[in-house]
DNA sequence: GAAAGATCCTGACAGC
DNA sequence: TGCTGTCAGGATCTTT
């Protein structure tokens, strides 16, 4: 499941495709019936000839910059995953939904698939309109910046529209910090030592600060892995998995022995997704 | 405006 | 073997 690790990684591998012109990008059929592929055939055409600039990220998404002002939006959903293939034969032994095709002046090609259609693949009209584009302008702290902001996030925490929710659904809300999803919360929690269930008014300074370090732990130490694969869900655009898995301490590992203290891993359901948490460990 | 809950969607897996 | 039900989860929409 892309997280922000996972589609940081993912955007490091596409970012070959940069300072080559495009030579065409294709919606494929499969993409039609879902509203969040927006662009008719003629609408990508304008990008034709144009040099792919840069690929952004913003918590989860991608953005496309080329030369000229308009961007693309892409989000990977739950099963989004780009795949770099040397020749078209490729696209159809190497993907099972592929939804996009994006061309570029020489190979490689680059197609995203999605099985699950819960990706996003749009065109906004410049990075100004994108900035603008609520889940985007309301974002908090980037959770994968190198020198986490800690005092910054001591200070949002704090502010009275999050004082009354409890810590393991907060982690998830990006307008506190973007780029946590449902693993790395459980692991962040773990690390921090505290309750999923905890309301954030009942955080001391002190656990509040070891919070922030524990995100900023975390999330890079996911994103030096390049990520989890726990199946063939998730894979860079190389095809390579990520190893993140391996260190989990609780994701996934309920009624498994906690690595710490060796009481039984437990599960909750929060806002209708399931937190792991060693009920000995984390207070 | 904020919070909570429902919905989208398909593959994997468990149970019968 | 084959069918049915459950689960997974990020963003977004609807309801409260």
């Amino acid at each position: 499941m892309p997280e922000g690790p996972e589609v940081e990684s993912v955007r490091l591998e596409l970012l070959q495709l940069t300072s080559q012109k495009v030579k065409k990008i294709t919606l494929t059929p499969l993409s039609q019936k879902y509203p969040k592929y927006l662009g008719k055939e003629d609408e990508f055409s304008q990008f034709r000839g144009q040099e792919l600039r840069n690929i952004h990220r913003f918590n989860k998404f991608l953005i496309w910059e080329f030369e000229k002002k308009p961007v693309i939006l892409n989000h990977l959903g739950m099963s989004g995953r780009w795949t770099i293939v040397d020749t078209k034969e490729e696209i159809s032994t190497k993907t099972t939904h592929p939804k996009v095709i994006v061309e570029m002046s020489k190979p490689p090609y680059a197609i995203f698939d999605d099985t699950r259609n819960f990706g996003q693949f749009r065109i906004f009209s410049s990075m100004e309109a994108v900035k603008l584009y609520p889940p985007i302008k309301k974002l908090g702290i980037d959770g994968l910046t190198k020198v986490f902001p800690l005092q910054d996030f001591v200070e949002r925490i704090a502010e009275q529209r999050f004082q009354n929710r409890q810590i393991g659904d907060l982690l998830m809300d990006p307008r506190l910090v973007a780029g946590i999803g449902n693993i790395y919360k459980a692991e962040i929690l773990f690390e921090a030592k505290i309750h999923p269930e905890r309301i954030i008014s009942t955080l001391t300074q002190e656990e509040t600060v070891f919070l922030g370090k524990s995100i900023s732990k975390i999330l890079l130490k996911a994103f030096y892995d390049k990520g989890s694969s726990f199946d063939a869900r998730y894979k860079l655009p190389s095809g390579e998995g990520g190893q993140a898995q391996r260190w989990h301490m609780v994701y996934q590992r309920i009624d498994q022995p906690c690595g710490e203290c060796g009481s039984l891993i437990k599960k909750l359901i929060q806002k209708n997704r399931s937190t792991y948490f060693c009920p000995k460990c984390q207070h």
